[in-house]
Formats: C-alpha cells, structure tokens, sequence
DNA sequence: CACAACCTACGACTCTGTTCGTAGACTGTC
DNA sequence: GACAGTCTACGAACAGAGTCGTAGGTTGTG
C-alpha cells in the first residue's frame, strides 16, 4: 500500500507555515514562530525553523539570505495548494467525484452565509450555461 | 506542531481497505487482498493481514473469527468516514468555510453530469428554504 | 572587550504508517 | 501420515513527520 509522491502535497505542519506567509507574505522564521505558538500548542522556535529548512529543501519556499534572519515565501499559492488537497480528496474517498464531495460538504456542514449561498449559485448556474 | 488525534481518521491504506468493505460487505482478508492488487500496486498478502489487525486493534473493524479465515467488517460508515475528512479539510485548510470548500471543489473540478447538477441545485434550494 | 540576545545548522529521538519475512497452526488430498 | 496450501500472529525494518537540544556564528550594548 504505497502511495504516490502526490504531487508534493504539504504536511500539516507546513500548512500551517504556509498559511502564516499567504496572510502575511514573505516571513521570518520568527515571525511565523510567534504567530503559531498559542496557549494550547506552544513549541519551540527551533522546531518551527527545522521545519521552514525543510519546506526549503522540498521547494515549498524560497529564501531570501541577504539579511541575517532570513525570509521565506511561499512558492506555492493557497489555491494551488486547495486544488491539490480537494483532488486529492476526490479521488481517494469520492470515487472521483466533485459532485458528491460538494453533496456532502454542502449537506452535512450546515453551511454558508446568505451571500456565499449566492457564490454557489451563481457559480451553478455559469456551469450550467457552458453546456449548450 | 503536534495534531490532535483527529477522531480517529483512517489513514489512507486503511481507507482502500475500508473502500473494499464498504463495496462488498464483510471480507475475509484474501477478498481484500486480491482486490487490492493492481498492475501498479503489488503487496504481500501479510502486508493486508497486519493493517487489518492494526484496524482491528483501533476499532476500525469487527472480526467474526468462526471459521479459519476470519471475516471482518467495517464498524465505520463511508458517510461518516466522508464527513470526518471533509470537516478535517475545512477546517485545516478553508478557515471552517464549506462554502469556500465547494466553490473550489465546482470551480476547478468543472464536474458533475447533468443530474447531479440537479442535485446539487436541488439540496440548494432545500437549505435555502429553511430561512425564512 | 565582554556578554546577552538572536540567528542558522544539524544531529538525534520519538511516533506513526507501511512493508515484509518467518513461524506456527489448521486444512485437504494423495 | 506426509505434504502442499492457506491461515493468523508477530517481530523487524524502514521512511516520513514533528520535536528539541546543542553548537557555533553574528549583532548590539554597556
């Protein structure tokens, strides 16, 4: 039971770093050190950096070392990284399927404010109009 | 970065193996295995036999051990396992928005027969319906 | 200059998930 | 009864992710 190499999807971990710097832009490791840490998952700052070191090594961001605390950024953009993950969702639970993802996120989940009802249905109905 | 327990997510073999029981009802570990090999994924027979021990020590599975080849059977539903993950990538990745979740999964995935567009309007329409 | 404060690098450890080999027990057949 | 085939049990190895301690370098201030 192998899996692929997924096309490079994050960890959780590096997620959560990655969320830092699509809010935030280029980063310290101090920087995203500080804004993870809260009362209830504190962990140490060396902890954060090995894990920015080895989002590096992986591509997952780049390094600007012209100062001595160096920034990172992202490489990969947060919706790249959506698609990825829903893709990925897709075909592993949902037999392929967007339908029946978006059935069950929309049925369960009991979702939604008024103007992102109106998002989804606008979006409906453009897919709609593409068939013709 | 430690992560909760998670309410006891499948990991990904586990789910392939979940995926053949939800198909086919209770298995013995042989059903499960030959319907898991492929071209592209060979394993060991054993290589089954543990995960499925490993599942059944997590609850993920019962075991009717009757006759010599012991047929286990899910404990967890697809829909439940489908809700787990999806509500796991909400709210890793989509800040708790399932709208946010959808859009992406309609807008990039540009899915869906014509019935299940149907569905999906018509389950819209429900929700929409309760506000009043 | 000394010293505290900060930085990166990196090795080591733990945990979990996956993989497989080997061992021991139970068939069924000649 | 021997033997091939099948079953479960289990330990061992390995890899990936996350965690942290320690070491060594730079910076700034008294």
């Amino acid at each position: 039971m192998v899996f692929k190499p997924a096309l490079q999807r994050p960890t959780e971990g590096e997620i959560e770093i990655l969320k830092v710097m699509w809010d935030r832009g280029p980063c310290t490791v101090r920087e995203v050190h500080e804004d993870l840490q809260t009362a209830a998952r504190q962990t140490a700052y060396t902890t954060t950096l090995k894990l920015m070191q080895v989002m590096h090594g992986k591509g997952l961001v780049i390094r600007d070392e012209s100062q001595r605390a160096h920034r990172f950024a992202a490489t990969v953009s947060r919706e790249a990284t959506e698609r990825a993950f829903v893709g990925a969702l897709i075909s592993k639970l949902f037999d392929g399927s967007a339908a029946r993802l978006v059935l069950q996120a929309l049925g369960n989940d009991p979702p939604t404010t008024e103007s992102e009802l109106a998002e989804i249905r606008q979006l409906l109905q453009s897919i709609e109009q593409e068939r013709s």
